[in-house]
DNA sequence: GAATATACGGAGTGGGGACTTCGGATGGCA
DNA sequence: TGCCATCCGAAGTCCCCACTCCGTATATTC
């Protein structure tokens, strides 16, 4: 399923559905309908399944996506010289990127949930390069040591779920996630 | 639809019908189907109906007695004489209690959403209540001056999501909350 | 203990959405 | 340019679920 396919149209159209259904899905949680993301993309139903069989493999692909595009960030950051910015950084744009992809974030919440499924992988890997920022931004003084990965994911998941689902203007967000980084400086 | 029928029986399958739905709607979320509330509540699918004419409906109401009891905690708690302890107590107790209560969860997220709807007013109503909590909290000195009450229920619905939808344990949960706790002190 | 309004439940009905089928188009290659 | 494997889309099929109909049961009233 997930093999590049040989034509050339093909792999464009996988790609184009991939896009549209980061969108669709984003915007209208998991239960936005296929046939939807099959419209959007220019192309018919059957196609949608041809490159993803099921509904569920769709989402796990578009997450797949999401979550490589955040570890990358993540890994960036991580060579950054100033690790205390370089977390509250990420932080910040991860809970940025959140507006209006609640499926994508509902699927980050599961992180824990399905671990065996492949799409599970994506959420350890962030997990781990969260770690690793969060371990260089303590290292440097700038969190306080007495908590773990756990609290700073649940954090993480917390205000990213706010934002995609509160309407919050731009200062309260600022403020709310002020609180949190204050809440998160050494004491 | 929300007047009490007049039959005794009427009456006792209409309070067992609301009881089930929030255990299934809590547990489900919102998809969950009206068929298996119908099942637990060991009634006919057409005994739903009959109370609540709509799903929609149905849900609405579970809503308004789930932020009755929500108010009038935090009303009771408005009045005790530690403000400091009364507001942190309810949000620990508001978060406690989200565990497992996606739907309703949900709706709390809506507040500010669908302003015109009935169900909306529990929200407010709620909304006001730990207004109260938080200002008497901040005249006692135990929580900062400089955040208001969209940043508090930023905060609020972020955690009770986080916590409904991650696998978290007590420890962590209690961790994540005391980051919060310690961002909300004065500086 | 009958009469009657009220309430009940099971068997539909209709619509929507996931997934399939199959005849037709088309990119890749000689 | 022509062949053919690959890929495409429109029109289904099937199932689930919200919601309705109607004959039956029972709480209430006298």
């Amino acid at each position: 399923m997930a093999t590049q396919p040989t034509r050339a149209d093909a792999r464009g159209n996988r790609a184009r559905i991939l896009e549209v259904a980061e969108e669709v899905f984003g915007r209208g949680g998991s239960t936005a309908s296929t046939e939807k993301v099959a419209r959007l993309a220019g192309v018919g139903i059957a196609t949608v399944f041809r490159h993803f069989p099921t509904k569920q493999m769709l989402l796990e692909a578009v997450l797949v996506r999401h979550f490589d595009h955040l570890c990358q960030r993540a890994q960036s950051l991580a060579e950054s010289d100033d690790p205390g910015p370089a977390f509250f950084d990420f932080f910040g744009q991860i809970v940025a990127d959140a507006a209006g992809k609640l499926a994508i974030i509902e699927a980050f919440t599961d992180a824990g949930g399905d671990v065996d499924g492949k799409a599970a992988q994506g959420p350890r890997d962030l997990r781990e390069a969260v770690g690793v920022l969060l371990r260089r931004a303590q290292d440097a003084g700038a969190v306080r040591t007495d908590i773990g990965l756990d609290e700073v994911h649940a954090l993480l998941v917390g205000v990213s779920r706010a934002v995609a689902h509160i309407r919050l203007d731009e200062r309260a967000r600022a403020r709310a996630l002020e609180i949190i980084f204050d809440g998160l400086a050494p004491r």
